[in-house]
DNA sequence: GCCAACGTTGGC
DNA sequence: GCCAACGTTGGC
């Protein structure tokens, strides 16, 4: 099993909003970055665990826990021409972008904030989320990344 | 294939 | 709201 990061701006479908879908499941579509997608497709497993992040807003962090409920299929709104992720380059035949849903599992006791991740960010090692500059919305995670957000989660906020 | 221009992301 | 960093586009 895998473990992965994936981002959403809470004003536009935060945690709050996954946790009201029927099912408290949501297919992720709108993935529009080749990196992410081929996290989707080629590394990403129904049952592969997610941590939920805010980003874009006044207190980016680690807000909950959502799992992996699909492999990788292709996402609809690529050919729906009124929609904002439509894609008029992507072939029905050879569909250009995926997306997999995901479940809402448990929020967080509290949210686990950038900012506190930077400052232990000695004991996270190599970690996409923490670099200068990153943009990519699905990350994969190390176990020990993992855990490390699990431990901090436990320390009372400072 | 290079790279300038442009649009977007996302922390601050 | 600002702007650095990044990805994509398209002219050449």
């Amino acid at each position: 099993m895998n473990y992965w990061l994936m981002k959403s701006e809470p004003d536009v479908f935060g945690i709050e909003h996954l946790k009201q879908c029927e099912n408290k499941t949501e297919p992720w579509d709108g993935i529009r970055n080749y990196q992410a997608r081929n996290f989707m497709r080629d590394d990403m497993k129904k049952g592969d665990k997610v941590f939920f992040y805010h980003s874009n807003c006044k207190q980016p962090g680690i807000v909950g826990i959502a799992k992996i409920v699909s492999n990788a299929y292709p996402d609809p709104t690529q050919f729906d021409a009124g929609s904002n992720y439509f894609d008029a380059k992507s072939d029905p035949e050879n569909p250009r972008w995926l997306l997999v849903d995901i479940k809402h599992v448990r929020d967080l006791k509290r949210n686990v904030t950038l900012t506190e991740m930077k400052q232990h960010a000695d004991s996270f090692g190599d970690f996409q989320l923490l670099k200068k500059g990153n943009r990519l919305s699905i990350m994969p995670v190390t176990e020990q990344q993992w855990n490390r957000v699990l431990e901090l989660e436990k320390r009372s906020p400072k």
